[in-house]
DNA sequence: GCCGATTTGTCCGTATGTATC
DNA sequence: CGATACATACGGACAAATCGG
């Protein structure tokens, strides 16, 4: 639980936009303003509005102010964000969470698995596979390496609650950075054998390596998601001068 | 093409991580050390360093260090990344582009299209349909609708070569944010007629809402692409204590 | 375990530049 | 032109985490 100025004051206007204490295309209080509002330096400030900014919350004009360009949204399918546990997501999007385990093994990374995961070879594993519901409906087909070194004590019955969350309150990991890979995918064999693909013949596949706060990845995964229940979303800010 | 300090130090970093002057999991220097070298704060050193991070490319420990955790890629797929035109997305995949007009029209924004594209109902709009080939097949089919009042003069000429080169060499326009949201969905007729789907009968469908440095969207567009030559790249960072 | 040196994290006050009005 | 607003940059202070002796 962060105690940084600028997180409350992030955090404060965000919840004031998304309730819309400002509206649309409003402009912010000035950075003038917010100091004396939060009692704090204008570096402070900042902070939080360029925060906001790559959020895709506001968007600061020089000369003129900070303009509200944020829209609510209705969510009809299973949005994927940032970086969240399964349950994290499930409680977002209103939806009831359950899994599944279905294969619980180690192994060692060899030539080929280390290509594909990023872990070196010779490293132990923990790999899973794991059938995830949302609202009673199986609807994600998860591919889970992660390394053993890191991750002592790992069960099955901890893999059916949540990994992240026996990480970050049992071990007292903090889980930092996530590259993540979307494709289209032809189903498999158990794509089909565990999902409803109804007529759907391809699979929306994120593909993520995520590191420790030490920069170290400890875990490669492979989300398999039915497409009628899928949506991943992303601000981008482009870069002036290429 | 922004004179910034920490703009200069953030892309000489990025490229000696590129070109691996530091290899994947060394320390930089530290932020000390960079101040003497760049000659300058240690606030603008450390801008640079958050954008890296923000990048991916390094992971920041408190008391340790600042870790290199980049890892070069090879892609087979055409990458989408940030926010790119067509003919700068190619450029960066090594393929050659080419773009055929499907549709210019214009339109008035009525209920239905505004509660899908963001615009304000009344607003006028250039529509277009546009089928982009890379090294020669037709890969991407695009429905762009672009706000009239921000793009004077826009015509189908400009639309087969590049808008955003247009928007922001010839008009002076900056493109600033964009919102984007990525599924899966069904083919539709218009895909098949255009694009070889093989076996496919699913699209990768990216939709954006994008904006100008003033805060007002001037773009929304549907950007369909064949499964087999899709990509997207994302890194996220998890933010501490809920 | 303690202490001091190193390194990153947060915050402040100030100065100057640039764009807008 | 001056006032306002955001953008960049500097230098300093202290906190928190780490590491070596």
């Amino acid at each position: 639980m962060p105690k940084a100025k600028y997180d409350y004051i992030y955090r404060d206007l965000k919840e004031k936009i998304e309730t819309e204490s400002y509206s649309y295309q409003d402009l912010l209080p000035s950075e003038h303003i917010l100091v004396q509002e939060y009692g704090c330096s204008r570096n402070t400030v900042r902070r939080a509005l360029a925060e906001l900014a790559a959020d895709g919350y506001v968007q600061p004009m020089q000369g003129k102010g900070v303009r509200n360009i944020f829209q609510p949204v209705e969510q009809t399918a299973f949005t994927v964000g940032g970086i969240e546990s399964f349950l994290e997501s499930a409680a977002r999007n209103h939806q009831k969470p359950k899994t599944r385990v279905l294969q619980f093994a180690e192994l060692e990374t060899n030539e080929k698995i280390s290509r594909r995961t990023g872990f070196s070879v010779g490293t132990q594993l923990y790999y899973l596979q794991r059938l995830r519901y949302l609202d009673g409906i199986p609807l994600i087909l998860d591919h889970n390496y992660f390394l053993k070194e890191l991750i002592p004590g790992l069960t099955p019955e901890i893999a059916e609650h949540s990994i992240y969350e026996y990480l970050e309150q049992d071990l007292g990991f903090t889980i930092s950075t996530s590259k993540r890979t979307m494709t289209v995918e032809h189903v498999t064999q158990i794509d089909e054998t565990y999902l409803d693909m109804n007529d759907y013949n391809c699979m929306a596949v994120i593909t993520s390596q995520t590191f420790n706060a030490d920069g170290i990845q400890f875990e490669y995964t492979q989300s398999r998601h039915r497409p009628d229940h899928f949506q991943f979303q992303d601000v981008a800010t482009r870069k002036k001068g290429g």
